[in-house]
DNA sequence: GCCAACGTTGGC
DNA sequence: GCCAACGTTGGC
């Protein structure tokens, strides 16, 4: 089981769209670091659903229910997409300013390289994560 | 809207 | 293969 970090601004693809639809393909990824990332996922690993641009926070955790395949809207070999599941919202949403201020989060990707749309979560971030969404796994 | 950080492109 | 120029992302 590995824990990982996708980033979306709302306006494109929004945590409540991901809830909406049940079953979402995880796609536009066209960046190499993040690509590798969401090859390396596998299915039923979590992931922490962040709002870039207009919340700035983690809002939710999905699940990874189909592992990384051709993106349908690309030819080649290129790039691949995944398919999320929502498994269930934050009681309390966690801002980066938070994740940025949490000291045993300043080693967390998404504080380290903002831009990276696809990053490995460790397990002790993941769970201090969800201790600062006051969620239970 | 600005700009820093990062990726990509293309000339050499 | 290097690196300058350019484009994009995303926090502020």
């Amino acid at each position: 089981m590995n824990y990982w970090l996708v980033k979306s601004e709302p306006n494109e693809f929004s945590w409540d769209r991901l809830v909406k639809e049940k079953r979402s393909m995880w796609d536009g990824i066209r960046n190499y670091a993040a690509r590798n990332n969401l090859r390396a996922m596998k299915e039923g690993d979590l992931v922490f659903f962040y709002h870039s641009n207009i919340g700035k926070e983690i809002v939710g955790i999905a699940k990874v229910v189909k592992e990384a395949y051709q993106d349908p809207a690309t030819g080649g070999e290129n790039w691949s997409v995944v398919d999320l599941s929502p498994v269930k919202p934050l009681n309390k949403n966690v801002p980066l300013n938070i994740l940025k201020s949490d000291k045993s989060l300043s080693e967390m990707k998404i504080v380290k390289q903002s831009r990276l749309s696809v990053s490995p979560v460790t397990q002790e971030e993941w769970l201090r994560v969800l201790e600062l969404g006051e969620t239970n796994e």
